[in-house]
RNA sequence: GCGCCCGUAGCUCAGCUGGAUAGAGUGUCGGCCUCCGAAGCCGAAGGUCACAGGUUCGAAUCCUGUCGGGCGCACCA
């Protein structure tokens, strides 16, 4: 009904505009709201106001002149001016229960659209380096990425959804040689731990002694020869020159063969438990992109080849620069290195800009909020390089702080004391972690109470909403303990007596679902379907508290009223299908 | 110093891209189970939308400045 009513006044503009009234070039499209008090009908618009000026007359006539033009559509019941020129309107109500039908038709795809168009979009999201488990950190990215992703499938994208391994960086190498010097260690070795190795991380360990357990002693070198001649680890100053000179007399030790197994052995095994962490989360990816493949396939030399025939590069201090100044960032940026190496932002230019190339119309990165200034340099070499950039949008997700008992629970990388995502889900739940993840707007600080999120009370929204569910769910269990039975058709015949102010509030969120969706996925904005769901299921809860609906004996009304009430169910299910959360019929 | 995010009820947050009397949860106070699940419902109290200007029919929302909080500012990834 509301598209029926906006396309009318659409076509209203263009008549306007035809007859003189209104200038062609205008471009006002009108949108419907829905008011928030019952009295201002069940729609309104403020097309009057924003016509007033344009057409030099006052509001109200301009929505007088537009009522009398809207006189003969189907299912309007009236239409009121009211206010400084608000047109309110009210709608028949047999025309706008037939949505009862519609939602009960469409089942798990109400609510779905192909407004999206088959619109080819890249969520690349958590990214998380492999050098470690998740921690909770990821999981706000994972959970939020996911639903964006879900979001965009519902109104008609066509999704990939991506995470981009970091397996090419200084941080891998380090991690390689700290599983080797524990494996030396667990095979009898006295070794000196670098002080910025992987030092205090139980999952090194693990790696070692599987490490053993497969290679037995192969990679086995006597200590003396690692630590010969390395330069001291300084507490302030050489840690850098330390590690390296390790990396490079392990390589020399083990040869390149026997530096990929163990460089190998760290990667997959950190992989595996990122990836089984993520499923159990219920976040699944088409696509684990190597970021040494890129440098393999030549694509790191090839972007810069690019910039250089761009002429956007120049060489200072022996190494390359990218002018990214040109281009809104404010520093040039190095692409490659005085030792000859390509930055790690070389890469993430070859691999946005094979994001493109691989034909995604739109790409969206989600990252840590941290990494909010990163996002101009990346955007400029797009630019620089012809692709437009607006095409590339960043989300940053801002930080999660745990709270235990009325305490923030202490959070730091190094110090070993941060929480894993693992140890959340195990805590909280898979539903709980995910609906308080995405609960809030993105770029909104995120406060995470893991007490109220496994309290189950009324004080946790997510229980609230599920319980809605599982309450529809047993009004149709108590049917046949009843003696009575569902019947839609009969109940189809008597929506016009759905009357009681609670039955239409109920109705009139249902009718909002699917503008929601919309709005929340090209807002990539999941927590409006979280607050949608709330006021839904209190709309339910309110409804069932004020009436008996199942014990009168009119069975017209009943079925009417059961109607209503698994459309809501029906509702209910498919948020929370999009949101990654359960929809229980028992709790 | 520069840049990004944020500032709304005691607390945690919404506010639908500028609309009608700024809303929820929680907490406080007071009610509701002989009846479909009380993990629920109903009501009351609670606000200088950080502050000061500006834009216009109309601003919590847009612009400028000030104050306060968070995060960045590598030839690391």
């Amino acid at each position: 009904m509301k598209a029926v009513i906006e396309e009318r006044l659409q076509a209203i503009c263009k008549q306007l505009a035809s007859d003189g009234e209104l200038p062609e070039d205008i471009s006002i499209k009108p949108v419907l709201t829905v008011p928030k008090d019952p009295a201002h009908g069940d729609f309104a618009s403020n097309l009057a106001m924003q016509l007033a000026k344009p057409m030099r007359r006052a509001p109200r006539a301009v929505a007088e002149l537009i009522i009398e033009r809207l006189a003969d559509t189907d299912g309007l019941a009236k239409v009121e001016i009211a206010g400084p020129g608000f047109m309110n309107f009210f709608v028949e109500a047999g025309a706008a229960f037939a949505l009862i039908d519609t939602i009960l038709e469409a089942g798990e795809r109400f609510g779905r659209s192909t407004v999206g168009k088959g619109e080819k979009v890249q969520v690349e999201f958590v990214s998380a380096n492999p050098t470690g488990p998740l921690h909770v950190g990821h999981g706000r990215g994972a959970a939020y990425g996911s639903v964006v992703a879900n979001l965009l499938e519902a109104v008609g994208c066509s999704v990939e959804r991506e995470y981009y391994v970091n397996d090419a960086g200084r941080q891998m190498h380090i991690l390689a040689a700290s599983v080797w010097l524990r494996y030396l260690e667990h095979l009898g070795e006295v070794i000196q731990f670098p002080s910025n190795g992987y030092r205090s991380e139980g999952y090194i360990l693990d790696i070692a002694r599987s490490l053993a357990d497969e290679h037995g002693r192969q990679l086995l070198v006597e200590s003396g020869k690692v630590f010969a001649d390395l330069p001291e680890d300084a507490p302030v100053g050489d840690k850098e020159r330390h590690i390296d000179a390790l990396i490079d007399r392990m390589r020399e030790l083990l040869g390149e063969n026997g530096y990929q197994v163990v460089f190998r052995a760290a990667l997959d095994s950190i992989l595996d438990d990122i990836r089984s962490d993520l499923a159990e989360f219920g976040v699944t990816y088409d696509n684990w992109y190597s970021e040494q493949s890129l440098a393999d396939r030549g694509l790191v030399g090839r972007a810069i080849e690019r910039l250089h025939e761009a002429r956007h590069v120049y060489e200072r201090d022996g190494a390359l620069w990218f002018r990214a100044t040109d281009f809104g960032d404010d520093k040039d940026r190095v692409v490659r290195r005085e030792n000859g190496q390509t930055t790690y932002f070389a890469s993430d230019i070859a691999y946005h800009l094979d994001k493109f190339d691989r034909g995604f119309d739109r790409v969206i990165d989600i990252w840590g909020a941290d990494h909010h200034g990163y996002v101009p340099r990346v955007k400029a070499a797009l630019t620089a390089l012809g692709q437009s950039a607006d095409r590339l949008t960043v989300s940053l997700v801002q930080f999660a702080i745990l709270y235990r008992g009325g305490e923030r629970v202490p959070m730091s990388t190094r110090s070993g004391s941060f929480v894993t995502l693992r140890e959340l889900r195990e805590e909280v739940g898979s539903d709980a972690a995910r609906f308080f993840y995405v609960m809030r707007a993105a770029n909104q600080h995120l406060d995470f109470d893991l007490d109220l999120a496994k309290s189950q009370s009324n004080e946790n929204p997510l229980y609230y909403i599920q319980y809605a569910h599982a309450r529809v769910a047993s009004v149709f269990r108590q049917l046949p303990l009843r003696g009575f039975e569902h019947e839609p058709e009969m109940g189809r015949e008597a929506y016009e007596r759905l009357t009681e102010a609670h039955e239409q509030a109920l109705f009139k969120r249902l009718a909002q679902y699917p503008a929601l969706i919309e709005r929340a996925a090209t807002a990539h904005e999941p927590h409006q379907l979280v607050h949608y769901l709330r006021d839904l299921a209190q709309d339910f809860h309110s409804y069932y508290n004020a009436h008996a609906f199942l014990l009168g004996e009119d069975a017209a009304l009943r079925n009417a009223r059961l109607n209503l009430v698994a459309a809501t169910r029906q509702v209910l299910a498919n948020g929370l299908g999009l949101l990654g959360v359960n929809a229980p019929d028992e709790m």
